[in-house]
DNA sequence: GATTAGCTATTACATAGATAATATCAACAA
DNA sequence: TTGTTGATATTATCTATGTAATAGCTAATC
């Protein structure tokens, strides 16, 4: 039920994500670590076997679509984070979330602004 | 740096942190999965090895105590989940994470409440 | 038409992770 | 003293993961 990625098709989904679709190529271009077109290549048919992209052709190459959405990806892995580290607590999860230095301002009132029309929707 | 743990570690992890301290025993009782005695017990081991737990003799049996928190493992994971599946947007993030249908008008306020906490002191 | 450039396909290998059977050992009970 | 019980220690197996070398294919180029 729950998606599973491992940390290397995180890295590659969220260049397909990010980018919309993607080729080999593309992803070795953003992802930091230098990793060989081969392992790339095995690490989208792994992705593809277990039908999280497709690929259509393009010249010669492959380019690839995804078919899940990152919220769909991220769910399995917030609920665990929740559940097993912040014992249910979804404020001691944002809490720890927005503890960080480089956390501006903004943002925080922009999730509170969210926050807001939530409560107000419910409400409702 | 940053500490990883696979699912079974964090899911012994979890009834450590729970408890204060387990034992093999303690842990199988709390799991869903039915896993044998020697199972755990190897899970502790690879814990141990890695420094994330240690233990000390209680009548026969091995009493583990935590060496890491929470907010340790916590950490790398709401970074990766952060950057690789929200984009660096933890307002998205804090939106799934609200989402859900059995999130309660009290925990949504006290999440603001907490945020407005915050902003003041940044304020300051 | 042979060569090259740029891909994909196949195959391999090492390490990590998950699970558990079995061997041991120590203390208590009969 | 000999089981029995309740642990730990050792060893093993299988699968997943990560990485990449190399083989093969196709289209453009000389």
């Amino acid at each position: 039920m729950s998606i599973h990625l491992t940390k290397r098709e995180l890295d590659v989904m969220s260049v397909v994500w990010e980018l919309g679709s993607a080729t080999v190529g593309e992803v070795r271009d953003r992802l930091t670590d230098d990793l060989a077109y081969s392992t790339v290549l095995t690490v989208f048919r792994t992705l593809e076997t277990k039908g999280h992209v497709r690929h259509e052709q393009e010249g010669k190459a492959f380019r690839y679509h995804a078919l899940i959405q990152p919220d769909d990806a991220g769910d399995s892995v917030l609920g665990r984070l929740l559940n097993k580290v912040y014992q249910g607590s979804r404020e001691m999860l944002v809490t720890r979330l927005v503890s960080g230095e480089n956390v501006s301002p903004e943002e925080l009132r922009n999730i509170r602004k969210m926050l807001d029309e939530r409560l107000e929707e419910m409400e409702r």
